[in-house]
DNA sequence: GGCTAGTAGTTAGCATAGCTAACAAATAGT
DNA sequence: ACTATTTGTTAGCTATGCTAACTACTAGCC
């Protein structure tokens, strides 16, 4: 291992630490939702990411397929998503988003983003951009 | 709202997207753990801050005083913290980990550190700097 | 056609993790 | 001493995670 490791591993362990208390503090507003962290996330994944089998949906969610299976139940049955056959293969159910789900999530959503950049009010416009960079070194990671 | 609010409100929008896609890359590496998320997140309150009330933890994990005193219960039997009575007021029981805890926690966020700096192979030492430089900003906010 | 793999999803049964309501125990305030 | 408050737990519900086992369908092969 070179010396050149040790801002790396600093970093990351900063980043960690960093990313894990601003989800800390946007993860309040999902108290109003009225659903929980799992069929959240996954009906979050449909909605921006499109329409996805189960299976899709488990790697995505990082869960067995059973628990989807379970999630995907839970979110039917309060109609947020909907179970569409396939007729070329009818082992598949592709798992889309109601127009309903899709408003709670965007509105989901745009609490906890404005949750955030109300915290933002006394950086400077340096740092905002700061910020912004970061982000999208972070997304295409 | 001034027109101000608008590099404010994507910037808060990118970094959130970027924070869940950070944790979502490290969270694989917690299934070696052995123990649930719920445990695993209270366990790392008291390594890294100390020990707790079960009432401090609640607030602090974002549960209900029951739900904390059986994540409680769980590390307990798994020997990763324990109960310590508190003589001057016999209401409150603070928890504090084990050196069995602390290692299991030490270990699995070193784990998830090293997971996140591998990613970093691809980063200059300029990009680094910005995820360092903004990785403190969150941690301020 | 018909047999055998393999694949997608669900069901069953268990542990963990979230909640509210209700309770026990201890302390604090008259 | 009596009442109110505070801290934590217990009880009972739902949701979320797992593995094992099952159904239904598709694909491959002869």
């Amino acid at each position: 291992m070179s010396s050149g490791n040790l801002p790396r591993v600093e970093t990351a362990d900063l980043l960690h630490s960093a990313a894990i208390r601003v989800l800390r503090m946007v993860r309040v507003e999902d108290a109003q939702a009225g659903i929980g962290p799992a069929q959240l996330s996954a009906l979050s994944v449909l909605v921006f990411g499109g329409a996805k089998t189960v299976s899709e949906l488990a790697v995505l969610e990082q869960v067995r397929p059973p628990t989807m299976s379970r999630i995907v139940d839970g979110l039917v049955r309060k109609k947020l998503v909907q179970r569409v056959e396939n007729p070329e293969d009818r082992r598949m159910v592709r798992i889309s988003a109601t127009a309903r789900g899709e408003k709670l999530m965007l509105a989901g959503k745009d609490r906890r983003v404005k949750a955030l950049a109300s915290r933002f009010e006394a950086l400077t416009a340096t740092d905002l951009k700061t910020l912004h960079a970061a982000a999208q070194l972070m997304l295409r990671l």
